[in-house]
DNA sequence: GTGAAAGCGCTAACAA
DNA sequence: TTGTTAGCGCTTTCAC
């Protein structure tokens, strides 16, 4: 692994002078050559990166963010890492800055404390990155303008706010389309596994997928029946308690849409311990397009997970190279497989 | 949102001497009182503490880390964060971390090129963290030494090295006690879906869960076939494709262990693809207890993610107090499910 | 094109 | 107990 560079050789690390000596050159002139600015000669840059380069030189990057202001680091806020479509985001976005020479950093916010902490030290978390994005987090007009302020760039996933980029589907359309097909499938029972706002945190995807489920409801000329609308708070767990509550019902949807898939695997649990058929006895539609749909042929709706990350790190890098704010809009689509099909596939343990 | 402080006001943040000036005492004091080291008065650390509360003053980390070594931070390194496991660790370890002040720098590198990228910044990373978290990736020895001759604690997941901390579990035992639940159901062909070492990254979990496999069928007396052992990278798709392999075989196994649960849901796949029944015809265990697991009725190895997450956590934050290396090791058992069991529950989609 | 020098905001001896 | 004073390593005017 010679990339590595000297083990237990010397321990302490070269400077900036180091090279300037080396190279017989002011520091002045070591940062320019290193960073590329013009008005250096270009022996004297040939020389600089020579130096550099034989002795390992980086800079170190608190001491430049402390001189200069950059970081070199961009902030990732997530509601809650350890869910699926946070993790393909997270992870895409990471990899195309990785490759850009940023580094990540990491801020769960999705309880309450969470969101006081990250909050509370709001201004502070300028200082430590040069950009932020917030995974379908939307900052209030305070915290917004706070950060833009300090002319860092932000972009938000998931919602659109003014003077900052954003990277959105359409979650209305979509979920309206997933609520469609049931209604084309004869369905007009048609539960809604959500979330309410649970935390002060504003997230505000459900209410987006809400509006068009209950759209398609209205436009099919189904009056929307409110004990149908049940919270699972995008868990699998709850959504398996939600659904519970739903077959419970004196009239019992036909059919169900989940705002994602994992709550969408929560309805199949739900149905199959009380022997419910699906798709024959309720018809079950998701959101996301999880790894795992097709394993239990969840019909979803597609949205392209990696993407949005990747383009959320090119708008952060754009917005730090001064370009003005954009806003992305990706698209969605349905994908049907067996949990809605009129005359399903095989099933997964289809002799159990 | 009052505590985020007044916006629109005062563009420049103060600094140490803006609260040394209000306190009427010198920085040293103020940087004394403010992190709570002894030899302050009372009286005095209490106006300090006024003055820097109303000032909403926050030191600059970058200046801190500058001027005393420290970055109140700690990196976690993963080979691939989109994994379920990968993101249930991280999760776990950046809420207690969270709590404890410290932030979360994510390195992917998972491909040769991100390791690439962050070993041959091995030594730059040190001035980046306080502490390093190794997801399931084994540091040569000459990058280990140079973590800690830093004095910077490392912690590894998943494997053991000397000087080192670590959390562990018994891969192979975990492994030999799922092939062993296979025997005992009376298969004796038993494929294997696991990972060749891929990339240079040392990445022990694949041996050791093959050793267990192996020793398990040696233990029962059981010859190992070899091409009953496909590699599917932990990936789902890959594994879809691998057991399509394993199943076109002239003797195909009767049963499968995975070496993960999304190779599991491979396993899943392909075996409805060919309709072939679970667990009649072909039986699976998988490794994890991913939260899916139970939906599709997949037996597995259940292994505390979480709990790993926050040991590490723990273990580094230890390591930052100057205590010793220590090595913790958690537990796994067996989680029966349907894919294994003699007379199985009902079918997720029993009805496709 | 290049260098000198003044910070960036904080910590840590060393004095007092 | 408190203050003074060097730096930490780099960037950036402003001269030359």
């Amino acid at each position: 692994m010679a990339e590595t560079g000297s083990y237990g050789g010397e321990v302490r690390r070269a400077t900036i002078d180091d090279v300037a000596a080396a190279a017989n050159v002011s520091v002045a002139t070591v940062s320019r050559a290193l960073r590329g600015l013009p008005n250096v000669a270009d022996g004297t840059r040939r020389r600089v990166l020579e130096a550099a380069e034989s002795l390992a030189y980086r800079a170190d990057p608190h001491a430049s963010r402390l001189a200069a202001g950059r970081t070199m680091t961009v902030g990732m806020g997530v509601p809650l890492l350890a869910r699926w479509y946070f993790s393909q985001v997270v992870a895409a976005a990471e990899a195309l800055l990785a490759v850009e020479g940023y580094d990540v950093l990491l801020f769960a916010m999705g309880t309450d404390a969470d969101r006081h902490r990250v909050v509370s030290n709001w201004a502070d978390l300028g200082r430590r990155v040069d950009a932020l994005i917030l995974v379908d987090l939307v900052p209030t007009a305070a915290e917004a303008s706070e950060l833009t302020r300090r002319s860092a760039p932000v972009v938000t996933i998931g919602s659109r706010c003014e003077g900052i980029s954003s990277v959105v589907i359409d979650n209305r359309a979509a979920a309206q389309a997933a609520t469609e097909h049931l209604l084309a499938l004869g369905h007009s029972a048609i539960g809604l596994v959500g979330s309410q706002p649970l935390h002060t945190v504003s997230f505000p995807v459900p209410q987006a997928r809400r509006a068009g489920y209950r759209a398609a409801l209205r436009a099919a000329g189904v009056a929307p029946r409110a004990e149908l609308e049940v919270s699972a708070n995008f868990s699998m767990p709850d959504a398996v308690a939600a659904t519970g509550r739903l077959l419970d019902l004196p009239e019992p949807p036909t059919a169900v849409f989940a705002m994602s898939d994992e709550m969408a695997f929560g309805v199949l649990v739900a149905a199959r311990a009380r022997s419910v058929r699906v798709p024959e006895e309720l018809a079950v539609v998701g959101f996301d397009d999880h790894e795992l749909a097709r394993v239990v042929e969840l019909t979803t709706v597609a949205q392209p997970v990696a993407q949005i990350g990747v383009v959320a790190a090119q708008l952060a890098l754009e917005g730090l190279q001064g370009s003005e704010p954009r806003h992305v809009e990706l698209p969605t689509h349905l994908v049907v497989r067996g949990s809605t099909a009129p005359r399903p596939a095989a099933a997964v343990l289809d002799s159990l």
